[in-house]
RNA sequence: GAGGUUGUGGCUCAGCCGGUUAGAGCGUCGGAUUGUGGUUCCGAAGGUCGGGGUUCGAGCCCCUCAUCCUCCCCA
């Protein structure tokens, strides 16, 4: 006999957490729908092809990728199998991958389909996804992401939607979040202003960290990396800018900045003609690890909780373009259910009303009355009321710990006399209280309070 | 990829400087006049301690594997 066990980073989830987790799904997908997003799903795995190269090296690295089926190596190049370069076998052995995300399966189906869909756009999708990444807490190597996504058009209010949308989930959901926003525009325009636009990446990989390490963290990670004093010195007054207004003087030799605070602006101009109930903040340090995002990024972060972004997206001009079909704009985001749910945890915000949902357990003393207990089982199944039977009929003991255990709030006892009378003899479980009355009524009486 | 933590009955854990038959709580099962629970009482089953090694002898030492956590990066 083996010890069962769970590959590292995966879980199982409970019937109580799976009915959370429900709760978080369905929550942020009735306000996908309410913002007119369609659904879509598409396959756990995908070409190799389709996912190496988008997410840069260390993402190509985090690829869970599937090993070819039959005699995988003998397809393989003796040479390559010879060399033990892990990097150049891993095509030969293994095409098919799985998915790292929710945005380029995404990219990908609307290359294929473009046939059949009309732009712009609303998709959303909510699926697992896998990362080969070291689990730790509030981190997993398999777990959901909730994904909305507009593609065909640049508009800005497509940006304030999604903010909108992150608000209005996180106030469902009870957690008070802050939503930062920056816009790689304005990020290009502090390298270009300090003269080092041929190393932005870099230095937006530095700057992220600014309210981790601090000034003094970013400084030395910029000087690690090569940067010269006086660019050093240029950033750090930029990000000194005590708003995104500020900048713009700093940005006037960079158009590309000064078109990321314009972007800002209307992005803000839009916000202005609602109401929202979590703050919306400008942070010029956000940065977002993915490379493919061009304006606007967005993160989300729980207020009081320490746990990373709970939900991350932007806007990238060209993500269909390595698939073939370039110049189309989109904006997403992103929720992380499983953080989301361990923030609503810490919390202790999840709502009492999820509970279990058979409302009565019914209990036979033997065969007879077991058969006809199983006809009000169905009775009461078919005027929608959740029941129970007990399997085996006998000892009461049993069946009522039984029903104590499960929770549920009625037990129905069956025996000869609620046989020949057409009754049942239904206890509260919680009042302890008990009456007899004919079948009909109790349906009729237990429908009424759900 | 680097560092640390933990690994004992179904679950949560205890186990002093290595030394005779490894403990507890919870849970499970049975019982306290067989149409009544979640309270109580009594009793029982169930581990050879992740795997391998060192040692006269190891749960406590070494190795290995796994887990979790921290860094990197990210949801």
């Amino acid at each position: 006999m083996q010890k069962p066990s769970l590959p590292e980073g995966t879980r199982d989830f409970g019937p109580e957490q799976a009915r959370r987790r429900a709760f978080i799904f369905d929550t942020i997908r009735s306000v996908f729908v309410k913002f007119g997003f369609q659904p879509i799903e598409t396959p756990a795995m995908e070409n190799l092809s389709t996912l190496t190269g988008k997410y840069g090296d260390e993402g190509d690295q985090l690829l869970f990728k599937i090993l070819n089926n039959g005699d995988y190596l003998k397809a393989a190049d003796a040479e390559v199998l010879a060399s033990k370069n892990s990097a150049r076998l891993v095509p030969q052995i293994a095409k098919r991958g799985l998915r790292y995300d929710l945005t380029v399966p995404f990219a990908r189906f609307v290359v294929m389909n473009r046939h059949a869909l009309t732009f712009p756009f609303k998709r959303y999708q909510i699926q697992p996804v896998w990362r080969a990444d070291r689990p730790q807490k509030g981190r997993y190597r398999e777990f959901y992401q909730c994904d909305a996504d507009v593609i065909g058009s640049d508009s800005l209010h497509y940006e304030a939607e999604l903010i909108q949308i992150y608000d209005e989930a996180f106030a469902k959901m009870n957690i008070p979040v802050t939503i930062k926003i920056n816009n790689r525009k304005v990020l290009y325009g502090i390298a270009e202003a300090a003269g080092v636009a041929d190393r932005f990446v870099d230095m937006t990989v530095a700057i992220d960290k600014l309210d981790k390490v601090g000034i003094e963290g970013v400084r030395k990670e910029l000087t690690e990396r090569g940067f010269a004093a006086e660019a050093i010195a240029g950033i750090e007054t930029t990000l000194a800018a005590p708003s995104w207004e500020a900048l713009r003087p700093v940005f006037s030799n960079s158009e590309t900045g000064r078109k990321g605070l314009d972007e800002l602006e209307r992005v803000f101009q839009f916000l202005k003609k609602t109401r929202l109930q979590n703050a919306v903040q400008f942070d010029i340090t956000l940065a977002r690890g993915l490379t493919y995002y061009t304006g606007c990024i967005l993160e989300v972060a729980a207020n009081g909780v320490q746990m990373g972004s709970i939900g991350g997206g932007g806007r990238y001009a060209d993500l269909t373009g390595v698939f073939g079909m370039p110049g189309l704009s989109g904006v997403g985001i992103s929720f992380g259910a499983d953080r989301i749910y361990d923030v609503l945890e810490m919390l202790e915000r999840f709502p009492e009303t999820l509970a279990d949902t058979v409302r009565v357990l019914l209990m036979a003393f033997d065969e007879p009355t077991h058969a006809y207990a199983f006809e009000c089982l169905c009775r009461l199944r078919a005027a929608g009321i959740p029941a129970e039977l007990y399997p085996e009929p006998g000892k009461l003991k049993k069946q009522f710990e039984y029903a104590a255990k499960c929770n549920i709030p009625f037990a129905a006892i069956i025996g000869e006399t609620e046989m020949q009378t057409g009754t049942m003899t239904v206890k509260d479980q919680q009042t302890g209280e008990q009456r007899s009355m004919p079948v009909e009524e109790w349906i009729e009486a237990l429908s009424k309070q759900v």
